[in-house]
DNA sequence: TTCTTACTGTAACTTTTGTTACTTAAAGGA
DNA sequence: TCCTTTAAGTAACAAAAGTTACAGTAAGAA
């Protein structure tokens, strides 16, 4: 665990702190889809990501979904290290998108970590601007653009994060995360299809040019 | 300046810190419609609000607008803190929504006081927490309600942070802080008078029960 | 006073999104 | 093989939101 903590946050942290990570921390590595946050469990632990990638998705009232962002190599879970202090619930689902591997550090240690090691303060707050960033995108993408232009977003995203040049989803699946209907994602991937920009298979999406 | 201060961040801060924000603050008031920062400008200081309301918007390209939440007494900017620790521009604007007094700190002063107080820490990160929770209320409110809910939780919100019946502005303001059009607005505002929910007249409306 | 400007009401229409219903077809198990 | 399940395509319709256009009217300026 150690050297692959030194590879992926060697540069972030000085030694003492990689080293009380490592003997506290516990590594996991998790499939994709796996459950890692349900909203209103309480956190145990706060996620150190060393690859792959966790999709963080909100939830309304009617059980309905939401995709709010990615977190990838190097990312940690603001939301994970807000509720920490107050001990509050979780407000948000994650869910491993990729095969994912990454460290999980006790909430304990966080309040000594902060005012122990400036790396460790820098980080969490590197990591909170980084975290209302998303959340504007995410607001933006939400209030100013149209289906077919979120749509859009959302192809380009999945694809770059999975590294993959399909969207092996359903159109149900991929309704879901933008809050919207089958018939309708259905209806504007033909129309992205007709476009040119990518092309419909059963159960995946073949990329052709986004741009 | 430090009874205002004792009296509003008295039981958060200890003697100490609140000497130093004593000596290198400045207690501003500014009139309702001030504005305190505009998207793109570098940030100077970091406000500490004593009374009064700051409202916090996002542009998109276009120069459309859209309320994110409000600021108000005991309540400081994370976005601003957010900016200063990576040198980058505001992503938002902050306008005065109410006459409002506050203090400004230099940023400077930020890093420091991190290191050096508990209080100040905890402070900044409840911070955090608050806006991060403010930002999922934003999206939520976006992503799974009608324009006719979102309006009600507007009247409601501007009604409790002005401390006033009657929401004094055009239905074109109105239509410009949710992102819709002022015929939307109007539309809908009748609806909400037909119910006996409001009363409409020029330049105000007089709000009867929102529940 | 009259004139001008800004605010509101409303009709008619378009676009976008959501819903219901039904069809076709692929995939995988029995 | 056939059968069942699930995914996707599509039509027809409904609801929500946005647009254009114009009328009426309050408020303030000249």
């Amino acid at each position: 665990m150690i050297q692959e903590l030194k590879q992926n946050y060697g540069q972030l942290f000085e030694d003492d702190l990689l080293n009380e990570i490592a003997q506290v921390g516990t590594y996991k590595e998790v499939p994709a889809g796996f459950k890692l946050m349900e909203i209103g469990s309480y956190i145990k632990g706060m996620p150190l990501l060393i690859s792959g990638a966790i999709k963080i998705l909100r939830d309304d009232k009617e059980g309905d979904e939401l995709l709010l962002y990615y977190l990838e190599k190097g990312d940690t879970c603001s939301m994970t290290m807000s509720c920490c202090l107050g001990q509050t619930k979780s407000e948000i689902r994650a869910i491993a998108e990729t095969d994912t591997k990454l460290i999980m550090v006790p909430v304990q240690k966080m309040e000594l970590w902060t005012s122990k090691y400036k790396s460790w303060r820098n980080f969490v707050f590197e990591s909170y601007h980084t975290r209302l960033n998303e959340m504007l995108h995410t607001i933006d993408t939400i209030a100013f653009n149209n289906m077919d232009q979120r749509l859009l977003d959302y192809l380009r995203e999945k694809s770059r994060v999975n590294k993959d040049n399909s969207i092996r989803n359903t159109h149900q699946e991929i309704a879901g995360e933008l809050h919207s209907s089958r018939v309708v994602i259905s209806r504007l991937l033909k129309k992205l299809e007709k476009l040119g920009k990518i092309e419909l298979h059963r159960n995946y999406i073949e990329i052709i040019d986004l741009d």
